[in-house]
DNA sequence: AACAAATCCTAGTTAATTACTAGGAAATAC
DNA sequence: GTATTTCCTAGTAATTAACTAGGATTTGTT
């Protein structure tokens, strides 16, 4: 019940980017720096959050990666969903046996992971790009 | 992200005691077969279960388990965390380093941890074995 | 044209964790 | 004393996560 280094590190890449590149594109390597990532690594996590339509990028020298949208338009949720994939914590047992949920208490702890998804999903889906950047300046500021 | 076979096991481990050990206790063997789970591995799921206190046993020839509490007293938290260890999807990333949260976006991904993290404790602490047992029931009837 | 700075694409490898399997000791009922 | 059960520890196989590696391709600069 963890989320993996893909969710973690890729969160951290984009509020950088939501930070860093409203001016000009930023690059792997520099985000790599700021947030201590191996480049490699985060070179395939961006390409996760390209192919879920979340940043776009221009190659050869001066490029970079920006944002695809608004940081108001961009949910934890997207992010996560993009980087691990689907977030519910557990699917059912049954399903995959022929007849679906035969057993009653299968079908009880259907109901728990049901409930346990649905918290999850609403906690990230409410979460948006724009409210980490803004809660980003406020912490920022307390320090000077 | 997501929860391993120790808490959907147990879970369903919990749910057959609740069901079935009012009269009598009720042998690993027995609950592996109805939830279809190894026998070896139910056995040290219910040694986790039992050193957490949900559950209390008798050995030899008869023995079994039991609910240690009533069921009202049993949530899906306390199951769960007892299996899987600490439920929190996501620990700080720095505090492992010398000075803590000195990057502010560290910081600020920290954040979303604990809201998620709080909403996954939330929905696992606020429901309990009895309500499963009930919705079991109710689920037993649709059927007839 | 040559070079440097970047993304892009695919495959391989190492480390960690999960999900078991295995063997046998100890307790208890009959 | 024998069958049934929990208890305890160790080992192993399979899967997944977390990188590493090599090189092709694109683009800006000189």
């Amino acid at each position: 019940m963890k989320l993996s280094t893909k969710g973690r590190y890729g969160l951290r890449a984009m509020i950088d980017l939501a930070i860093y590149s409203e001016t000009e594109p930023v690059s792997i390597q520099s985000i790599a720096d700021r947030q201590n990532i191996s480049e490699r690594y985060l070179e395939q996590l961006m390409a996760k959050l390209k192919k879920a339509g979340l940043v776009t990028s221009t190659r050869g020298a001066g490029g970079g990666y920006r944002l695809a949208k608004e940081t108001g338009s961009i949910s934890v949720g997207d992010i996560l969903r993009a980087l691990e994939g689907d977030l519910r914590a557990v699917t059912c047992d049954a399903q995959e046996g022929e007849g679906g949920c035969e057993k009653a208490d299968l079908c009880v702890s259907r109901y728990v992971w049901q409930r346990i998804n649905a918290s999850i999903t609403n906690a990230v889906d409410t979460m948006y790009l724009e409210q980490l950047v803004e809660k980003n300046k406020e912490i920022e500021k307390g320090k000077e």
